[in-house]
DNA sequence: TGGAAATCTGCGGTCAGTGCAATGTTATAC
DNA sequence: GTATAACATTGCACTGACCGCAGATTTCCA
């Protein structure tokens, strides 16, 4: 009854082996830390044999991070296909923005335990393999919009630097939204974080004043977080 | 002679030994691929055992990138310690700007050889590997910005996102900056780069009318980076 | 010059990641 | 329903990154 292939038992175990393992990776890492959780005991948690492990996923990182095989190809055909009236900037901000919203949906959705889902999001941020492991990851989700926005211009991103910068702002926006969405507690969808963050970032971080609104929106939206906190204090 | 404290033979050899190692890591990478390339033959190459290579540096990546291990703290004390009356947006803008600056003076530095330099810059980003590396590092450079700005204008991190969009912004400006710097083949210093990007990025991304000056610009430094691919043209 | 302290190195070990070949399972053709 | 092709799982053996340890060596300083 799906829409383009009815997908066949292979299919559907594949998949389901596919989510133990990235579940119980993260789980185990956010239980023990990165460094002590090993494949073979990822593999054992899901039931599979340590080299079936790497069949699913080209490293343990990749599993613990939850590396989507085609969600690049599919982010660059939807900056692609989005109307041709709008602009780069109209175009990317609304791709970057589903695509916040859907990663926020999967709090809920993969199991029923939204609490659980944040705990371990909170270890893929704090431990410092994951921190770059991420990053990368980012960076990667970066270069594909930059190339699509290119195309989308008809401009070589070689030379002309306004895909790249406006790349690089759209997945800041978006990725300090989610994480600023994911400290306020996980409300609603992170949708309009990213646009504020939008808004800050391309609408003028210079001005002060200007900014003040945006910022008061992406604050706003987390009213329990304590304030105990809001004073100066340094960081190490 | 120096101004603090006058480096000891050890001293000397130890930075010597560093530098040997980052200096062939970074050229068996650029002849062989990263994958091709054993710590084993990078120690040889600088004439020390494998087992010391890892007292230098903590990965093979760590090698190839150079990383510098109390390059943040320096970056973090030159945002807190500029001058009062900056603004944070001014203070990140001076500081971002002199470590571009910087970075770019190693292309001559280092050896007398600025093309092999470049030479291996390209490769930095072009191997898959390296380019996550440098992903990871970027984002380090992001956090460090980001604590000394909530320090610096005495708001917690944790709530004002404000620090955490400006450092993003002025990390973004900056590597993107660096990056089309080199592309247009490394004259001069980056700086009038990054200043553009800074506008590009803080002054308001969106308003592509007041954006073409700046990307002007970026554009225009590079006189004779052939316009004979200023064509649209997919990237797979 | 004689230690004290830092550095270098070899050794043994753990674990990530890969190619290969055998085995088991699912899909498909008849 | 069975044969067979296609694909998935697994064990095995191997390379290479990386770490702790302990002994040898070098550098420092009194």
């Amino acid at each position: 009854m799906e829409l383009v292939a009815p997908p066949t038992r292979r299919d559907r175990k594949k998949l389901a082996t596919r989510r133990a393992l990235q579940w119980a990776a993260l789980g185990l890492v956010a239980d023990r830390g990165y460094a002590n959780v090993t494949v073979e005991e990822i593999a054992e948690a899901a039931d599979v044999s340590a080299r079936t492990f790497f069949n699913y996923f080209p490293s343990k990182e990749a599993a613990v991070i939850g590396h989507d095989p085609d969600l690049f190809d599919t982010l660059h055909d939807a900056v692609i296909e989005r109307p041709a009236g709008e602009s780069a900037f109209e175009a990317v901000r609304a791709v970057v923005r589903v695509r916040s919203e859907r990663f926020a949906q999967e709090a809920d959705g993969v199991t029923g335990d939204p609490g659980e889902w944040f705990r371990r999001m909170k270890t893929v941020q704090t431990d410092p393999h994951l921190r770059a492991a991420h990053a990368a990851h980012t960076a990667a989700y970066e270069r594909v919009i930059v190339t699509a926005v290119a195309e989308r211009l008809g401009t070589d991103p070689e030379i002309d630097p306004y895909p790249a910068l406006l790349a690089a702002a759209a997945v800041a926006a978006s990725r300090i939204a989610v994480v600023y969405w994911a400290k306020g507690g996980g409300v609603g969808t992170p949708a309009p974080l990213t646009d504020a963050a939008f808004v800050a970032l391309a609408g003028g971080l210079a001005a002060d004043g200007q900014l003040a609104a945006a910022l008061a929106g992406l604050r706003g939206t987390d009213p329990q977080a304590g304030r105990s906190q809001n004073r100066k204090e340094a960081c190490s």
